[in-house]
DNA sequence: TGGCATTAGTTTCATTTGAAACTAATCTGC
DNA sequence: GCAGATTAGTTTCAAATGAAACTAATGCCA
């Protein structure tokens, strides 16, 4: 039987049992598996094909869009729109309206290539879900939802730290913050 | 209510519903949270971090038990390890028995750091799970072990496409093996 | 004993990443 | 109108990353 804790003893911290290292790793495990499949097949990083899904899902739109229905930020983006450009898998037309924007479309052979993954992604997700019953994944819907809200909460409140920053030239930066704040990419 | 999809209707994918995509924007979300936490009052990256974590719980190992216990890869260690020696977090002290190998164990300092943060991490895990009954946390646990059983096995069922790699000096590689076979780093 | 495969750990190198800077177009207030 | 602020999207640059090569010590077995 468990005894109770003593009144001093320190809480203990087993990495393999901690929810957020959990939560990665399974989560680099999976989306490694994805972006090998992608990769092999259709020569398509997750970045490009998450532009890819939007656009074949939603249909035209600019850069800043994508951006945000994919999470990515938009030099990420940037950089997964120009590929996609250069293998013919999307098109930039100039918005007429404002000279600004570029509206996003994939060309018919990116529409093909999209059609040909969408039925493999949900393979790979009905996989992944086949050893949960019903009631499982509806717990599961439940329960991402409120993370995602949590983290999203949490996620808003710590913004303010980039508020006040110094300009590029601007001399010194200390060597805690000079090492990359940069953070959870998960090329996922 | 619903009518039944037409026999030829195309199964959809909506980006935002789907669940690789969905665990790993979560999971980047929460690492990133995280990941600012301990740089900003520790001046420690996660793969440090995590390094601390083993030592701290299990006490002193080899690199190698290190790699093993986080999932990390041997390099990301190495150099975990080489910036905590350097931040004098960690002692290497060459086994006598093996020559290859080098035992680690946190300095008083480094298990100074340890203690404070292990109490900062469980808070922060606690927030996570705070607006799940425990009814749901036992479900989340179990989903998760599930989960991590199948991304493992299909993990290690695609591993064979490492097998008969050239030699490094080797002359071509397609422009699609070229393009990082890298993937879900996500710096968690 | 000696040679060849293996293991521990580090280094090299090509690539990805994102914060900050940058360019260019549009909006805002006056 | 028109100056300054904002927005769309790209580029720059300093890390971080991991596969493959490398170094060095062991194991194995003949």
């Amino acid at each position: 039987m468990k005894l109770m804790p003593s009144p001093t003893a320190a809480p203990e911290l087993v990495l393999e049992r901690f929810l957020p290292y959990r939560l990665s790793v399974l989560t680099n495990r999976i989306s490694g598996q994805i972006a090998r499949l992608y990769e092999r097949r259709f020569d398509l990083t997750i970045p490009e094909w998450r532009t890819m899904a939007v656009l074949g899902r939603f249909g035209p739109m600019s850069a800043n869009e994508v951006a945000e229905r994919t999470r990515m930020d938009k030099v990420r983006v940037s950089r997964a729109i120009a590929r996609l450009a250069r293998k013919k898998r999307l098109m930039r037309r100039p918005d007429s309206d404002d000279g600004r924007r570029v509206v996003l479309s994939l060309t018919p052979e990116g529409r093909a290539v999209f059609e040909e993954i969408v039925p493999l992604a949900l393979g790979v997700e009905a996989r992944l879900l086949a050893p949960l019953s019903a009631a499982e994944r509806a717990l599961l819907e439940r329960i991402l939802a409120r993370l995602e809200e949590c983290a999203a909460a949490n996620f808003a409140g710590s913004e303010d730290a980039a508020s006040q920053r110094p300009p590029r030239g601007g001399a010194q930066r200390s060597s805690v913050s000079r090492r990359r704040a940069g953070i959870g990419s998960s090329r996922t």
